[in-house]
DNA sequence: GGTTTTTTTGGCAGCGCTACCAATTTACCG
DNA sequence: CGGTAAATTGGTAGCGCTGCCAAAAAAACC
């Protein structure tokens, strides 16, 4: 079955209908300008009579900015994305803006051509993850002239405007509170740092506060592929069969962490007292586990928030840090 | 700082530039039509000195139909949308398609509004949760002449395509499942069915599969918000502190399953001797567990993906059961 | 070399709407 | 009631691109 072409009513036949001018109804219809109370009812009853559905691609071409935020992030899957599109999306639709968002899988390459795609739309704003970015990249986001923010890092330079919070700061604060709860003998599990260069900054920043403050990060283990409980429990797994001795371990997020607690738990491995475990990310479920997971909790859907009512209001440049939340829990 | 307006190159500069006309580069640009090899070079030359971004907004104007994929799902923070909309959006990617969203909530009425924004945008789809929507929803839909897909669901009336599984079966599996493994004294909690009709269908199709096979269910808890590990413990906490002797307790989901598994380890519950859980998604996080839960496990990736290729093909209007599969895990 | 055929090109009319401006109607004032 | 200010209206030129058609150039043929 072939289906049946759209069938489009155009505000010239509304305004036939209603027996007005076309500006007319192109004023009412977006309540701009002036015209009669009398008019509007005219003009309203026509759209309902033909259900009149405006065309705002055509709107959008005749007027000047489009009210579209494109959205370019790394992953679906990890948890910190659906989130930001949480708190952007909500504060958009308050603002009758539109949000288009494509995923990148961690790739430069690729995000350079989703940007690419994105910028011919002529959205209103463009949104991405962190500053690592591709020369042309950087070039196209440059020339078009569109807003840009920048989301969930502040170590670096901003091209317009940075919502988020330091990396480096939450690595840090992390090693400085496990060594200040005693542990000495750190460990390390993480995903593919090359591509979340946000967990790269967290993690060299943790193993730089361990250098000044004393005893070295002992030993890691990282895994290919995406963050994931999975790969906790298996990189936890690993980690201890190389180097038994370890009294605390820092994973790169809250989900490969709980990965490590399951197996802790299924091993027999107390905590905290045999091994402690930190995260990141401060999920609900964190919160929930029989003992409560020490991690820092981060505004993943305030910066979606804050980064679309910075866009909605055409704010100028600024970097927002919204910081973060060190919770110590029942792990560590 | 105000910010500088958008300096945009046009097509006719390029062409100027390029010593062509128009409709020459447009057609290289769009690789369709015929031109010599020579041309395509001055205009792929002029493209890169100039910087140009086609603009999508008037080429979809002056074409018909727009390569817009418009998602209107109900939640962000339930992983089943966002695993859905990556699937689909690996595929739209590919295809040189664009995805836009936005969240309902599971507020039919706000639905409505934004099916009404979406269709604005002349998208070659609108993709929906389920069959549940207004009359006017319905009735835009039908009028706007563009495919519709609903998704993750197939018990109803498909307005033209769905791609999903039937929730009723699921749930009736589960109940059968249950009553195979010997539990008689099974309980549910659930997160608020109004708004989730697919969790809903889920219940009432294993209440009815338990009635008309011996036990019927013993006891529910179903907890206002949206499902969450946090309202899973809370929540066989209290049907427990209700209905102490349960054998078996059914979840809503993964989610809320897994906050019921907490609260077994936390108060030293025996699972399954003493309470068997079942759940429904089947997340990955559930193989981690130190005893595996026991599950459906739903193609939500799948479903995204295939709603996605059938758009694109512009296939007829079908409706594809993508099934389920049931884990026999640990928990039950 | 002269034709016919095929391939490449450019010109230009829209796509449906908004922004601007001028024309018209209505309100208001002394 | 004339006349000016204010509120409403309609006409129309684009927005930047694509699709159609005819013109021009290149290739193929006798």
């Amino acid at each position: 079955m072939e289906f049946k072409h759209q069938v489009t009513v155009t505000l010239a036949e509304v305004a036939e209908a209603a027996g007005v001018g076309e500006s007319t109804v192109s004023r009412v219809l977006r309540d701009h300008g002036s015209f009669s109370g009398k008019t509007r009812e005219r003009v309203m009853a026509a759209v309902e009579r033909l259900g009149y559905v405006p065309n705002r691609i055509a709107g959008t071409l005749a007027s000047t900015g489009s009210r579209l935020v494109a959205f370019v992030i790394p992953s679906l899957s990890n948890i910190v994305f659906p989130d930001v599109l949480r708190g952007a999306s909500a504060v958009l639709e308050e603002n009758r803006y539109q949000a288009v968002f494509s995923v990148t899988d961690y790739d430069p390459g690729k995000e350079e051509a989703l940007v690419a795609a994105m910028l011919a739309w002529r959205p209103a704003a463009v949104m991405l993850a962190g500053y690592e970015h591709t020369d042309g990249t950087v070039k196209m986001l440059r020339a078009s002239g569109c807003r840009v923010v920048e989301l969930l890092d502040l170590d670096g330079d901003a091209l317009d405007i940075a919502v988020g919070f330091s990396n480096r700061a939450a690595g840090r604060e992390s090693a400085t509170f496990l060594l200040k709860r005693g542990y000495r003998r750190i460990g390390y599990v993480g995903h593919d740092l090359n591509r979340d260069t946000r967990a790269g900054k967290r993690f060299s920043s943790f193993c730089e506060t361990l250098d000044v403050r004393g005893p070295s990060l002992v030993a890691h283990e990282i895994l290919a592929g995406a963050s994931s409980v999975e790969n906790g429990r298996l990189g936890l797994e690993r980690l201890l069969a190389r180097t038994a001795d370890l009294d605390a371990v820092y994973f790169s997020n809250d989900d490969m962490a709980l990965g490590g607690y399951f197996h802790c738990l299924a091993k027999g491995i107390a905590i905290p007292s045999k091994l402690a475990i930190f995260g990141y990310n401060g999920l609900d479920i964190g919160r929930v586990m029989p003992q409560s997971l020490s991690t820092i909790r981060t505004p993943r859907v305030a910066t979606g928030e804050i980064a679309a009512e910075l866009v909605v209001a055409n704010a100028p440049s600024q970097a927002v840090d919204l910081g973060f939340e060190l919770i110590e829990g029942a792990t560590a």
